[in-house]
DNA sequence: CGCGAATTCCCCCAAATGGGTGAGGGCGGC
DNA sequence: GCCGCCCTCACCCATTTGGGGGAATTCGCG
């Protein structure tokens, strides 16, 4: 994959019927949501039909009013996006998903597309950039900006890791000792040890502290 | 000639209160300075006069317009929101910055305050607490939410950290082993151990691993 | 001036960490 | 069946780390 993706599947009775295109906005932040909303609400051919401040109430809504798109801040209190955007894409396969998030952290990007999102915006991105996407997604087009794009290239490149390297960084995010790890996982030490050693290496990094770092910068575990 | 809307239809509350307060808002955010936008404008008595999207362009617009009330967020590229305030208080020792911070993290809170911040909003907070605030702090009421407040009484309960205890940190968080600390610091390995047990003492924490995560996540160090 | 706090450095020593290497079992794909 | 991967565990060994002391210097504050 290069630096932009699109898959064309244009819909010609979208593009000269003078119906608007529907939104929902999920933020759970009053003040963004105010501002998606004036943003769409500014764009010719796109309207906000409903709103939603977390996960689980973007489900809801989604059933209630069907929208043509939602537009999913990621990371919510109580249930984040992603698992809203699989719960949606399940029950609607057809949902499209536009995810608009503060951070540009890989695994982040990849978690939200995997799950189903058609685009992954910044806030940092301007009005019409954002509202573009909306139209191509709207369309059928399912495209990443550059920036983004490139992060999920970084991804890529970096080794994926297994599901228990995995297990092993998130213990060792939360400050346990390689004894600790081992006996919460019910391994032996020298297992952690060598889950460790991959994981270095896999991280390009030398020591534990790195690694945690590395694994916050990253996104691939969560703090808090 | 005589087409200027302004002058001919004064509203109610003008006429009342005397003029509106003047917002100056700074967010690097688009669609976040559309919202904060929207929310000032909709409430009665409150107007934005001017908007800067990071530290630098907030100092200059401050001097041209020389606003009420500015609204400031906290992280932003370039010259942050400490620096901006620092500058804006230095030559205005009567300029009211409130912040609106996405992060409750106690030392960002801590150095906002400092700095010369009236008051510390979360992005999360509801657009009357927001704007309730605005009023607060221009009648010269300098007012914390609780949620805030609470944790600036945490920060305090947790020791200071001295001037090299944060020189150390810095280092650590960078994944700098002891040695390559007391190089760049130009110290004894000896003296970077002396601090380090020190600043683990303080954060109480065991290790240097748990040290990081901690500072992250109190926001005493930035990554990225 | 005495006191505390910060900074610098030292010693000792136990424990934890990280690197290298190897090895057996399981499981899925070609 | 064989190959590659993952997972498990083991041993050795050097280095790093962290905890316990102590001590000299500076510097500001009452």
């Amino acid at each position: 994959m290069t630096s932009e993706v699109k898959v064309s599947v244009p819909k010609k009775e979208d593009l000269e019927s003078g119906a608007k295109i529907r939104l929902l906005v999920v933020d759970d932040h009053p003040p963004m949501r105010m501002g998606l909303i004036a943003l769409i609400k500014s764009q010719p051919g796109m309207d906000v039909i409903a709103e939603a401040s977390d996960g689980e109430e973007a489900i809801e809504v989604y059933d209630d009013v069907l929208p043509d798109i939602v537009m999913m801040d990621l990371r919510m209190p109580g249930m984040g996006g992603v698992e809203a955007i699989l719960s949606i894409c399940k029950k609607h396969p057809d949902a499209k998903v536009i995810v608009l998030s503060t951070y540009d952290w890989d695994e982040d990007i990849h978690r939200a597309i995997q799950s189903g999102a058609k685009s992954y915006l910044l806030k940092d991105m301007s009005v019409e950039e954002i509202a573009s996407t909306v139209r191509e997604v709207h369309e059928g087009i399912s495209s990443l900006p550059r920036q983004v794009a490139e992060r999920l290239e970084e991804r890529s490149k970096r080794q994926q890791l297994t599901e228990r390297e995995r297990d092993v960084l998130e213990y060792l995010i939360k400050g346990r000792s390689n004894k600790e790890i081992a006996s919460s996982l019910y391994l032996s030490e020298e297992t952690v040890k060598s889950h460790l050693k991959s994981l270095f290496a896999k991280l390009k990094v030398r020591d534990r502290t790195e690694a945690a770092i590395e694994a916050i910068r990253h996104g691939i575990v969560q703090i808090d």
